[in-house]
DNA sequence: CTCAGTGTTCAGTG
DNA sequence: TCACTGAACACTGA
């Protein structure tokens, strides 16, 4: 679920629920991976009582603002998320955190795997964690001729440079397969042979992708047919996209890769 | 029972 | 120091 429009679904639909809101009763797992070893009754006191005001992001990482500091900092890891319930719904599996509104609904957060992170933050921006991210592709990306040069320096796949979040942050396994799909490119080569025709290309795939998933709040029956997204899970034999060219899977930077050598050369 | 998996981090290497 | 690779992490569901 969680790359950046899964993760921008999530913080809108926070914000919908969640703005004007006032935290009546906080409740936070004792689990001390998803924490990071900070105290559950810290998570609580925070939340308790305080008004949510707003809701942001960056890359991956989302947060509430709250009428006070510290506010909640939410990574969803693999299969964290958000979920919104009435007051008699049964709170779901692998709750982390569940809140109590004044309108009497109530928000969770659940992580399965526990790949997740909640932690406190008097200012999200300025974590370490989050200042070390590169360019969050809905807030811009740098120019081609820019893109270039920070490509130059690499000689990684250029898959593993879409994944890497100091570069761009957001990008996920889904979206780095699709933005070499739709530009044409092989997942294999490395960033620093690419041509600047080519940086253009996957400069305006990225951007293209990431606007249209977010643009449908990541729902991805809307995603538009001609996408590889629909056709590549698992490594299916055989699988092919719709005009017959075949889908192959193979690890590039260390993930499965779904791509279609006929068009990615 | 085995294995893949929409993610990140850290150790080891060059 | 930096770039890069691969393993580890934790757990579910197929």
């Amino acid at each position: 679920m969680p790359e950046l429009p899964e993760v921008e679904a999530a913080r809108k639909t926070a914000l919908r629920h969640l703005r004007g809101r006032r935290v009546l009763a906080a409740r936070c797992a004792p689990d001390s991976i998803v924490l990071s070893g900070l105290s559950p009754r810290r998570v609580e006191k925070a939340l308790q009582g305080a008004t949510i005001e707003g809701a942001g992001r960056f890359g991956k990482h989302v947060w509430f603002e709250l009428d006070r500091r510290p506010w909640p900092l939410f990574h969803f890891g693999m299969t964290g998320g958000f979920h919104f319930l009435g007051p008699a719904e049964p709170s779901p599996r692998f709750l982390k955190l569940e809140i109590e509104l004044d309108d009497g609904r109530r928000f969770a957060f659940t992580d399965a795997r526990r790949f997740g992170r909640l932690r406190l933050s008097g200012d999200p921006r300025s974590e370490p964690t989050l200042m070390g991210l590169g360019h969050d592709p809905l807030f811009g990306l740098p120019k081609t001729a820019d893109l270039a040069r920070l490509f130059g320096g690499r000689k990684a796949p250029i898959k593993a440079v879409l994944l890497d979040q100091t570069v761009f942050a957001g990008v996920g396994n889904w979206i780095a397969d699709e933005v070499l799909y739709q530009a044409s490119l092989h997942p294999m080569r490395p960033a620093s042979d690419l041509k600047t025709a080519e940086v253009a290309r996957l400069r305006s795939a990225l951007l293209r992708i990431i606007r249209r998933a977010v643009a449908v709040d990541a729902d991805s029956d809307r995603f538009p047919p001609g996408w590889l997204f629909h056709r590549r899970w698992g490594r299916v034999k055989n699988s092919k996209m719709p005009d017959g060219a075949a889908i192959v899977h193979d690890t590039v930077g260390g993930r499965t890769t779904a791509w279609v050598p006929s068009r990615q050369r």
